[in-house]
DNA sequence: GTCTATAGATGGATAGAC
DNA sequence: GTCTATCCATCTATAGAC
């Protein structure tokens, strides 16, 4: 066996791949988030992130492999984060958190990660982009992983205990729409349709409106 | 017409033609809606309609164009419907329809088309996942193409002069996330964490539903 | 371990026969 | 006009050099 491990130019070994790994993970996740998942080839991705056109397949075992580690990982995240805001909110209430409470917990974290100085802000449209394009495996993840939602429509149930469980569901539905529809091209939309005077810089007053419009649906 | 036992190979010239290109706009549209645009090859499609593979560049000049000509199609029926409820509110209430009057004229279309019994509802499905995976050449036209969301932000103004424009326009984005949600994929995640009370076949319910929690994030 | 070269598959589009 | 055969670009994945 040949020994030249001293001459070595940096302990490559292990510092080296992890580098190299997050910057394939970094530059899918941004172009994935900005072009959609088939617009966007191996090769774009290990072009951006300076690496070789080998990378993705050494590393991550396949492309759709990549997407689908990328997307696990941010869901995982931002659902903890909601989990957090959600037990944060029960301690604060009694245990029992107002309508408003728990939207606010749904709502903050995807909210927060849009704003426009976050740098969560491509991971939170590459979340919303993939909810849409994911291929049958993602969509399988999210059909199945309804568990953070179901902590979400417990809690509704509880404020709301008058209300029947199909209707807390249906409103559920609509404000999950509400989310998922501020990605850039909708913002963009929105924009140009008011002739430019809303701002969806303000991330506290977005979520002021937002938590008024569902608050009052959820109450009618 | 009355044709009854002339011979087989008619006068392919027109008819068959007409046929030919509609069979392409039909498997074109079906698949597309199912699968997603760049999930379908110009193979499986003119598979689907049975016809040729040229079919597909001789009737429409390319795949690409093939799409936006479906697009603009679909969406010039769904408004023209949308804008004509709009009209006969105003017509019926004396100018002035009411936020709900509204709302139904923006909502009643694409539920219509959605319901299961009904023929459009593929076409329904079309729109929505072209409003997200559209190539740039259709979000641009979605992005100018605002005169019919300018008219019922006028409306929704004249309704609610009170209430300040911009406020108007955001509302009437949370409004517009709650439609484009209607996707076959929620709808079935939606079924499957209510442990299936949730039911989308009744639409005059669902317009209901949705009626009463748009109207009252509209009152807040 | 990294990177180049290439295999292997699939795609859109089109020329040319009929 | 219809349809087949084919071109050529592009993609993912991998073998093999270093």
């Amino acid at each position: 066996m040949t020994d030249p491990l001293t001459q070595d130019p940096p302990e490559a070994t292990e510092e080296a791949q992890a580098a190299t790994k997050q910057a394939v993970f970094n530059a899918a996740e941004r172009l994935f988030a900005l072009h959609g998942f088939q617009n966007v080839s191996v090769r774009d991705i290990t072009a951006e992130a300076k690496v070789n056109l080998a990378s993705v397949n050494y590393h991550f075992g396949s492309k759709d492999s990549l997407l689908f580690e990328i997307f696990r990982k941010r869901t995982a995240e931002l659902n903890r984060e909601r989990a957090r805001m959600l037990h944060e909110a029960a301690a604060q209430d009694g245990a029992k958190p107002t309508v408003r409470d728990i939207l606010r917990a749904y709502f903050t974290p995807p909210l927060r990660w849009a704003s426009p100085d976050n740098d969560r802000r491509i991971s939170m449209q590459f979340i919303i982009r993939a909810r849409s394009e994911g291929n049958a495996e993602m969509r399988e993840v999210l059909r199945n992983d309804v568990s953070h939602l179901e902590r979400f429509a417990n809690a509704l149930m509880a404020a709301r205990p008058d209300l029947p469980k199909e209707d807390v569901y249906w409103r559920l539905h609509f404000v999950l729409g509400m989310i998922h529809n501020n990605r850039f091209a909708e913002f963009d939309r929105l924009h140009h349709l008011s002739g430019g005077i809303t701002r969806e810089q303000d991330v506290e007053r977005l979520l002021s409106r937002m938590l008024d419009f569902a608050e009052a649906g959820f109450m009618a």
